[in-house]
DNA sequence: GTCCAGGCTTTCC
DNA sequence: GGAAAGCCTGGA
């Protein structure tokens, strides 16, 4: 690895950090946990721990955790080991990307936990990114279990099968997500699915099971793979994409199906990348929003 | 088998 | 009042 770890007073430091940017990463859609905090710093819990991440000069410091911690943990989080230098060179060939990338430069695409990825992108089906995020804390807080202050790990599969969709409706706002979300936790937590045969399959084998869970289908199925399954080649079409890649590549209206294999034939095994440049660019920008 | 319209909760702009 | 990181159902 090219930068150097300190670690002083429950922090640990990264000493000239490449392509690491916290709010590139925690505001381009991938994870709805994390909250700025007034200094600009984000805060998260995640595997049942709290953490807080800072940008000082080209340093990232981890505030609220050990080197063990980050060697099981964030390490594999943040993506640690991977080449972005290298991902980014590649994709840069294509202009469109090259511009995306100088916009979005210090996206990193994080491991997440499967089952917070599965439930938090059922919720997020035609819906808004404050009120998914408002949604998963309701969740987590009635749900889950408190770890410190006011921080709520993510329920389990198990407690969210057993809960009165009613109730998750009217005291998270889900609104018609409700038995989807009670329904998808009941097979998993039964073993109908299970994410060994995910991790070790293709991206297309790991659609087709991810798609038999009720409220996921073709582009939550995408999100769930590439953010927690580490398939690099999922390329989640959402509106977002869908007018980028229109207003840029296709030059005409289409459809996500066509997108999506357009997506696939351009960025290849680099796609799960090139979405989250191009979502981040798109958003931030207002690309092709009418 | 594929394609598409309509419906779905609630919040935010 | 329309849009929002879509999915599900039913009909052509």
């Amino acid at each position: 690895m090219e930068y150097n770890i300190i670690e002083v007073d429950n922090k640990v430091i990264l000493k000239d950090m490449l392509d690491f940017n916290p709010e590139h990463i925690f505001e381009c859609g991938q994870a709805f946990r994390w909250k700025k905090e007034e200094d600009d710093s984000y805060t998260t819990i995640a595997y049942g721990k709290v953490v807080n991440v800072e940008k000082i000069g080209e340093d990232i410091i981890l505030n609220g955790t050990n080197l063990e911690d980050f060697q099981n943990i964030w390490f594999d989080y943040f993506d640690l080991g991977r080449d972005y230098g290298a991902i980014k060179a590649e994709l840069s060939k294509d202009p469109i990307l090259e511009e995306a990338i100088a916009f979005g430069d210090g996206i990193r695409v994080l491991n997440q936990d499967p089952f917070e990825m599965i439930i938090s992108f059922i919720i997020s089906a035609n819906n808004g990114i404050p009120r998914i995020k408002n949604s998963i804390e309701l969740l987590s807080k009635q749900y889950g279990e408190n770890i410190i202050d006011d921080y709520y790990s993510f329920p389990t599969a198990e407690v969210l099968s057993q809960a009165d969709p009613l109730d998750i409706r009217e005291i998270c706002r889900v609104g018609f997500r409700d038995v989807r979300i009670v329904q998808t936790s009941g097979l998993i937590h039964n073993g109908t699915i299970k994410y060994e045969d995910i991790f070790s399959g293709t991206r297309d084998e790991g659609k087709e099971l991810l798609m038999t869970l009720p409220g996921v289908g073709p582009k939550v199925s995408d999100c769930i793979l590439l953010f927690a399954f580490n398939k690099d080649e999922a390329f989640p079409v959402d509106v977002w994409v869908k007018r980028v890649m229109e207003h840029f590549y296709l030059k005409e209206d289409t459809n996500v199906k066509l997108i999506g294999a357009h997506g696939a034939r351009v960025f290849g095994s680099l796609a799960g990348f090139a979405q989250q440049y191009l979502f981040y660019y798109a958003r931030e920008q207002g690309i092709g929003k009418k």
